[in-house]
DNA sequence: CTCCGCAATGTGATCGCTCACATATGTCAG
DNA sequence: CTGACATATGTGAGCGATCACATTGCGGAG
């Protein structure tokens, strides 16, 4: 309920009804020390009664702090991305931190500098970002603010909080199954070169090979979409691999509607492995293998991590989330082999 | 780039340097006239040298205003809300408006009207809600507001500013284009009850139905889920229906899932039409025809609704944007018949 | 009984801006 | 040359909180 009162009331108003000095309702308001239990029950009267509710206005006046947080999310509407987003504004909520969010439709460093000087007249206590480019991290941390900024990226890098699931460590799992079942060639298709995820899930797909003494052969890059996968699915030569490992489940969808156009099927002809897990991959046809993130663990990581520098404090360093490999029908032992020892 | 300078300048600063009045400066700063063209150069000189930014919190202590919304978002990170969210944002940032955002998890009506609060102490000019369900709009609705409240909804509603598309005759457009292939059993996977756009849906359905002197047959409901559409289609009597319109895409991936397990072919024994074109969409096998929605013009008209109410005007109705039928092969002719007349 | 010290409370300045009003400067008719 | 009236600029109060410091009240040691 809110009051269609002639004005808001000040912390005067309360002191009066109170019958106290204003400096004793602030005192009880920010539950400080040295006020006597009548008194503070009083106060909380009077509080309640008039609906007082102090205004983070004049408060942050003078105090310079406004116990808000800027959010810049650069990946569009992405699943990822917007869970992480999502939940991180939860997880502040229940915090009761109010926070600012900058969706970035690209990542031009201009207007991303734009939002950051937003965020500073708004006087944010933090900064955090969601780097889906890389460009976008570098561009906020040149920037040499003297608040706290978290990044969510997958590589940590030094004199940067950073926060992030290991993309490396799920992609070698990925590959690693499809080793496991037998394939020599795996292809990839990879996301975006500006992103940092992106270039993790590549290094791994490059380095399990390696540790196999296999090599990289055929691979493609897209910009995450289905659309990417599809051009890439019709393109590619598919007697060249008998497996694909995808950088994300979007460009998955993309790529098996192409093999199927093309009359190869999944995972009888070519194997098909994706990344993140979006609630679509269970029931694609065939059910999608893929590497599952935690998005509501990095959206809480990064409040956590961000308020702990706020508060002074060094951040502790948390283990990375390790993205979870989740086995469906998409992949399946190649066609000319059984299963490897 | 920001000083680390030991304070920031403030409209005095800038006053001694340009060898004017404070009054002069903000004069300046906010553009009003009588000031000489000579002075206003001198103190904008001034600003620039000083990287001088007016306090937002001394200006909103005394304007009242802060130039800020709260935009509260249910319905998860399913696509269309969470594209909703992404370019409300990105429009409010342009009008060079700050939004606080809350994503509910869940519509705990005691969540949403905490999460109210706390804007109203931001001192929010205006809340948006994007209504995933009907109670969130209820509820914010309920509380009074003395501020411009806009809500995303598919019903227009007394005393209360909408924005929506026009869900109904999207859901009439599909169910149309079915009973023109021939169907004559069209069955409805529709969303959650406490959802409107799920309600205007079904209702669209029913009523292309009749209007063809169809009965409205098989139906279910899910909660949007790929998971719940598989669940539905599982058990739904494929017989009984030569297709099925699905209140979403991602519902229609779960039920195509489905009927693939079931033996049957999408469109051959079913039709199947989504709604809302997910980016997957296309490229589903078979690729789906579904309603698409411009979520993109969702959003500013959200935002230029709440701001011609926040300048108080009467905001100006908008027409209801009309999602567009777009075709791919879940749906063809049924079995038994051609195309009628 | 006095005095000390701590707990409880009050006072006034201050944060950085805008608002209402006062004052200075300039221009032109009479 | 003077007054009137606009235009340009300055002054001081006040928004609603916190902060630093001053004051009061009370219990126990000397």
């Amino acid at each position: 309920m809110v009051e269609e009162s002639p004005r808001q009331a000040t912390i005067f108003d309360v002191a009066r009804l109170a019958g106290v000095s204003h400096q004793t309702v602030s005192r009880v308001v920010n539950d400080l020390p040295n006020v006597r239990a009548a008194t503070r029950a009083r106060v909380e009267d009077a509080i309640k009664k008039l609906r007082y509710v102090p205004s983070p206005a004049a408060r942050a006046l003078v105090t310079r702090r406004s116990r808000t947080i800027g959010l810049i999310a650069t990946g569009g509407p992405e699943f990822g991305p917007s869970s992480t987003v999502l939940y991180f504004n939860s997880a502040a909520r229940d915090a009761r931190w109010s926070v600012f969010t900058a969706d970035m439709v690209d990542s031009d460093p201009g207007a991303i500098r734009s939002a950051v000087e937003a965020f500073l007249r708004q006087n944010v206590e933090g900064i955090a970002v969601i780097a889906g480019f890389e460009v976008a991290a570098e561009v906020v941390a040149a920037m040499n603010l003297t608040i706290p900024l978290v990044v969510l990226q997958a590589t940590r890098r030094a004199g940067l909080d950073t926060v992030g699931a290991d993309q490396y460590r799920g992609a070698r799992s990925a590959v690693a199954h499809l080793i496991g079942l037998g394939h020599r060639s795996i292809a990839h298709l990879a996301g975006p070169p500006e992103s940092v995820d992106a270039q993790e899930r590549e290094r791994g797909w490059r380095d399990e090979l390696a540790a196999h003494g296999l090599v990289a052969a055929v691979s493609g890059v897209g910009d995450w979409s289905p659309a990417a996968g599809f051009a890439f699915g019709m393109a590619f030569d598919p007697d060249a691999a008998t497996a694909v490992f995808v950088a994300n489940d979007q460009m998955a969808v993309g790529l098996m509607h192409a093999l199927t156009v093309r009359g190869r099927s999944v995972p009888e002809d070519v194997s098909v492995i994706g990344f993140d897990d979006i609630p679509e991959a269970a029931h694609l046809s065939p059910p999608l293998t893929t590497v599952r993130q935690d998005f509501r663990r990095i959206g809480h990581d990064m409040l956590d991590t961000l308020l702990e520098r706020i508060d002074g404090a060094a951040a502790t360093p948390r283990p990375q989330s390790v993205p979870e490999f989740v086995e469906r029908s998409s992949t399946a032992p190649p066609r000319s082999a059984g299963r490897q020892p």
